[in-house]
DNA sequence: GTCTATAGTTTGATAGAC
DNA sequence: GTCTATCAAACTATAGAC
């Protein structure tokens, strides 16, 4: 009488569950700051009592952790959508745009997955395993843009990573930093000696 | 009998005290984290039971902004004690140098001057002057270098404190990020054309 | 003025009924 | 799987000893 389609059917709604309460756990962390968040103020969200979260998650770390690797999941996602053009400076622009408009997007993701925020808090290996593909996306669409050198690479997220922080921690919500991340790239590209663009349209 | 002899004293006494539970507070936020600080484990570090402690502060967070207007202060002075060399690159370097070290050193305390951590708290006004002076003076030694224009004194801070939260984040006591820096500031002043340092010593 | 004692509230977490 | 009840720890605030 119990078969795998009843197995599948709790399973799926067990999953879930497990989905809406990290949906609240995103919208409390939005409202009340990433490291001021409680267990209670997510379960009211999802219709339940906070002790009902452990039928879920093991601890409110458990629940951080899987923030961290679902934040991750997206960012894979938004890179893998996009086809990047062929001309080396144009790409890299785009690379730079396409990170820090997810950075400056949400606040509490970008504090979970870029900076350390919340004591005791490491990801586990199952979660990090999704950053790490995304470094290893970046790597690969660096190499194609002809950047390989390990060094190369560090220095691009810094510079890129440096404004996003920039520009929450002194004009969130502007455009301050935002409007230099051009500029930026270029000095990169023009320190890499990358090719320039064919100037068709300069000085008309 | 009460002259001012004693009222001296007295606040003298109180200033020290102080000074001793931000000492306290410092070393606690070493031990567990910035955010994960308790007033019972500073208490404890002086001597005393949480609730004396505001006797001195009016809550947690008033400690919290004197330990932010303490770390500018230290910075303050650590910029105010070395003189710059007159050669742009090479001073550009050192102001970079300055920073990152000074960021690298002490984790809280690049958390609390430079990145939003405590949900709810934002430094007083008395508090981020302090910072506002530190920048004054950054504005004032850029100028002197030969950069003035706002977009790049902000390039500037977005590079150097890009590369001290990428050293935070992914090497942590390490020197993976430390050692661009010489390399990102270089980048920086060709961009802005900066005179070349006479080669006096190249390819011996 | 300074500290202790203490009370009230909030939060993460566990135990056990259903 | 969800609930009620409950605990230990932590922040805030007040009353009162000295």
């Amino acid at each position: 009488m119990l078969g795998e389609a009843t197995v599948d059917w709790q399973s799926k709604r067990r999953e879930a569950t497990r989905q809406e309460i990290l949906a609240a756990a995103w919208a409390a962390a939005r409202e009340s700051g990433l490291a001021a968040l409680t267990l209670r103020q997510v379960a009211a969200r999802v219709g339940m009592r906070a002790p009902s979260l452990y039928s879920h998650f093991t601890s409110k770390h458990a629940i951080y952790d899987a923030m961290f690797a679902q934040a991750w999941q997206e960012y894979d996602a938004v890179a893998e959508a996009h086809e990047l053009p062929s001309e080396p400076r144009t790409a890299l622009r785009e690379v730079a745009r396409r990170f820090f408009d997810f950075a400056v997007a949400d606040l509490p993701r970008h504090q979970l997955m870029n900076v350390r925020t919340i004591p005791d808090f490491t990801p586990s290996a199952r979660s990090y395993a999704e950053a790490v593909r995304v470094f290893d996306r970046y790597r690969a669409v660096m190499a194609a843009i002809g950047i390989t050198a390990d060094e190369d690479l560090d220095l691009f997220v810094a510079l890129v990573g440096g404004l996003v922080d920039a520009q929450w921690a002194n004009d969130p919500g502007g455009t301050r930093y935002a409007r230099l991340l051009d500029r930026a790239v270029d000095m990169y590209a023009d320190a890499l000696q990358l090719p320039q663009v064919h100037a068709d349209q300069e000085e008309p």
